[in-house]
DNA sequence: ACTGTAATGTTATATTGTAACATAATGCAG
DNA sequence: CTGCATTATGTTACAATATAACATTACAGT
């Protein structure tokens, strides 16, 4: 069985495939809110998910460019803003970068690990970490509204990967 | 009784008296651990403290400058640096900022309450969200190297206040 | 087609962080 | 104490990330 919110892509994956899904979800999200999702803004999220890992907004100003659209910063940053305040894209904000959402549409607050080695981000929606966290908090009268989570460290196919050196 | 890492400072309290404080225990530990807390390093410390909220890096060059201290980037860029790496200091790196640690000395990763009306910051170290936190990571194969997590939110205080008008 | 709104283009600039090399202070061996 | 190696700081220039402000274009609803 596949898992349902997979960590860690396999090397070998079918990637086109991670990338069309996810763009045919937030057509179906934004359609279904009423949402604009421009031709900038679909573009944008599809560079990003096809970079796969967390990804600069500089670099993704290069890649419009040679898509051969006219862009500048401000293209990029504000189609980011419309992808992060819809929850189609997350900021990793130790690494000044962007990733897809793998949950898009479900209102969550994400967590993610960063794999040191091989780059890739993976986003986790463990409802346990959520609550000791608003636990945490809530006993120290502190009302929660946000919070964001980035762990770093080696996945589990780099661990392997390493050891076969 | 008076909680043992206290989460935010009430607004009367003798702030002078923190600032010394932590500087005694960084000048305690360096001592100890044969690390030069030299003027400058000790002068960064000691403006991070005054602060008391999370500061830029900017904010504390013009602070240098105007106790006299010839200063550039770079001067503040290092001594931060060399703070951070002995866990004097920690980077809030959804603010691009940094605050003192109110744990230095022994070894931990921080979590952080941000009040989003004051502009505090509380330290926590939770153990339990350590654990949860480790607990998910390792279910998913994957090695944790280090994290952080940085919460926003409203603080008791601010709460309270608010409440009043 | 007309019109108000939202999106994008465009230029300039702010903010945050580093590279690279020169000088000065510090600690230590002799 | 003196010279030497190491570490820290000064200095200049620049890289990387992000936003302000205003002009133009596309769009949705009438
Ligand atoms: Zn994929
Ligand atoms: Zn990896
Ligand atoms: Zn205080
Ligand atoms: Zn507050």
């Amino acid at each position: 069985m596949t898992h349902n919110n997979p960590p860690f892509p396999s090397a070998d994956h079918d990637h086109k495939n991670c990338v069309s899904h996810a763009l045919k979800n937030a057509e179906a999200y934004c359609q279904q809110q009423g949402l604009r999702l421009t031709k900038l803004r679909h573009q944008v999220l599809e560079l990003i998910w096809a970079n796969h890992q967390p990804v600069g907004a500089y670099e993704l100003l290069d890649q419009l460019t040679h898509e051969g659209r006219k862009a500048a910063p401000p293209t990029v940053y504000r189609a980011l803003d419309f992808l992060m305040e819809n929850g189609l894209v997350h900021r990793i904000s130790s690494r000044n970068a962007y990733v897809g959402c793998s949950n898009a549409g479900h209102e969550h607050t994400a967590q993610f690990l960063i794999c040191e080695s091989c780059g890739q981000v993976a986003e986790l929606d463990n409802a346990q970490i959520g609550s000791v966290i608003a636990k945490g908090a809530n006993q120290l009268g502190f009302t929660v509204a946000q919070w964001t989570l980035e762990i770093s460290g080696t996945c589990d196919q780099c661990k392997h990967r390493s050891q076969d050196e």
